[in-house]
DNA sequence: CATGAATGAGCGTTCATTCAT
DNA sequence: AATGAATGAACGCTCATTCAT
């Protein structure tokens, strides 16, 4: 565990580091996901297999970490967003985005958390920020165009979407795993222009289900 | 603070004690508005000017103190169905119910937590659920009668709404306070049948709204 | 509850307060007895029916009132003395008087801390310990003289012999009630004179209840 | 206290946190002697001159340092029965096992309660418990069968002695750390068959002293 | 660099004691 | 005189963060 690297450098690379810092950015990423954003530092360092200190080495603090992560998962929504832009219809692309972007939300409890903690100084993220909110401008301007889409919709709805579903996934997370379709396609039907509406997926909660997400919504 | 009651009544009467259980239970009320359900019992204690002792020889523990803020606001959901229940019709009803229950739940951040029930599920607590819940059946199988509400939607789709309602207004709260009118509008457009559609109030939020939101919403 | 009482009496006579003293003893007495020292003064004075500032007028702290739950048991010790006296033997009444001393101890959990807590300034309560230490002075000396008991046993190994069986007591209180029987009867024969020793009284512990006395034993 | 290690390594061992361990036990161990059970964690930490988080990393609570304190303390009693196993005869064995036991609970007050096995019934220290048991069951035996020991004496008599013996020795701590010795004698005594039999050793106690044992006794 | 031992402020909670009513 | 509401120091314990090794 302390000798040098296979490949014969006896200092550790900088790769050492990028590729304890990924690691750390997974096992963090997994853990938030799985135990809400109260999971320890100490916990996330044991799971991955170094040491608190590693942790702060690589991230100024939990909320540094936190920041990282959201960065990577950024990226999933630029890359759902890319993958709209060449639906067939901007419409389609758009539902196709929405429905993308509350799946990585569902599986993701305390990420809610943090796509929001969103960490305001970075730069790179502004920039991810702006140009994920041109794409989905853009988007819903054409799906619009079609009329395929409400006219009063804004790329901003977009993360207050998120917002919404992620609640109900954090709550529902462990009794009704797939209870977040039924409401992301009810809030669809309402971004829908009228007469286009799907029935709701899945049955709706029972009582014990929904006063168990209601309890652990708070995370 | 220190004077007479309002009904003119000077006896030293043991009240002295209730009105510190007002004041606690107004003073908890805001602070976990304010800050979310993390606030400590000694902010609160402090911030209502009693010791804590105080606080723990009304409420058993936090939870206790919870699900008595819980019981408190409950009662004006209870109070919305009952109001609900004489509208002219039961979609209007429906439609008058949410958009109050949307209101009440805005501004009242970490409240969705403490509407969730938190706390043991005290037997009266339990009772006042269920008793609500069969409100809402009765409300919502008279307005699909009527087909002024989607036939799949059902009474547990209620506190579901209230969590994504409470997700954006805990966000926007201090933003954008009448933002959640505007996401109450769409989730209500899903829930109408097709072609009844209303456009959605207020404008949307802008980038830096939106960022505030996000980094708000964890609580 | 108020009002005057049913004696004609407007004022509230110095009796009431002497009843309610004895009262707040007699509920400390078995509170303590049951619950050991660490029960609250709230716990004993919701018991008696009164409020805790009604046993802090009559006792200045929880100390006083062990003190002066103390000087009420030393009279049962001075009275089992006093009855050695008048004993066929001076044997026979030093060992009426050791059993009956154990048996007072031995239902009163946490009474060797009450027996023990003595207070330092009680003028009474030095005058009472004075008198049992002469009475027993006298009784060991004729026991002694007789032959009946050890010639080197002193007066002052009397308070010890209680605090090693109440260390059992309280130990078995709960798994074998009759416990201390036995350990006073191994103690009794070792304060005998060679050749006059009974069989111990009951069987011995099993681990089990070894195990529980001495987790309870600290009280 | 920061010197190299006795066997003259100087490479520098993570046996700083070993030494941290060993240095809460001993300082645990005397405080617990001098002030029972009831001293604070903190009191702990900071006579050790550490944070107390440093004492929850080595000890998951309260409990587990008092447990790990009665495995230190029960190796010594394993010890002194297997040297009785080798002793002469068995009832000299056994005396001067329990004299050993006395002395080894005497001075350390509070750890009666060490010794009852405080905290969880562990399944090392039940192992251990039931070890000794068995030595001690095989040692009383054989001195059953010289007759060098009343025939009705049981294994578990051996607890209840060291529990009337550390009530005597917490009490009489401070003003006679010797009287402990009598009190073993005069109960060793009425172990012994009849007419075997040492006189007390040590004077009998003041009355000063005894009014000190007992109010020190609670603990 | 990496490690994980150490830190200590802070949390929820209890209870002896005080004092307004 | 009696009440019980109020107090707040203290406890056991957690965890983000620092720093010696």
């Amino acid at each position: 565990m302390r000798g040098p690297d296979a490949d014969g450098c006896a200092r550790p690379l900088r790769a050492d580091a990028e590729r304890n810092r990924r690691l750390i950015l997974d096992v963090a990423a997994r853990v938030f996901a799985e135990r809400g954003l109260g999971a320890t530092l100490n916990d996330i360092a044991h799971e991955a297999g170094v040491g608190v200190g590693t942790v702060y080495r690589r991230f100024a603090d939990k909320d540094a970490l936190v920041e990282a992560l959201f960065e990577t998962k950024f990226a999933t929504l630029v890359w759902l967003a890319r993958a709209a832009e060449v639906a067939p219809s901007a419409g389609e692309g758009l539902r196709a985005f929405l429905w993308g972007a509350a799946e990585a939300r569902a599986g993701d409890r305390g990420l809610a958390q943090v796509l929001a903690g969103g960490g305001a100084p970075g730069a790179e993220a502004s920039r991810n920020r702006e140009m994920l909110h041109h794409l989905l401008e853009d988007l819903i301007g054409r799906a619009q165009a079609e009329g395929s889409v409400r006219g009063d919709l804004a790329a901003s709805d977009v993360p207050m979407f998120m917002l919404m579903i992620g609640a109900v996934a954090d709550g529902t997370h462990g009794v009704a795993p797939d209870a977040w379709r039924r409401y992301t396609q009810l809030v669809l039907d309402g971004l829908a222009p009228p007469a286009a509406r799907e029935p709701l997926p899945g049955p709706p909660l029972d009582l014990a289900a929904v006063f168990h997400a209601m309890q652990d919504a708070p995370a």
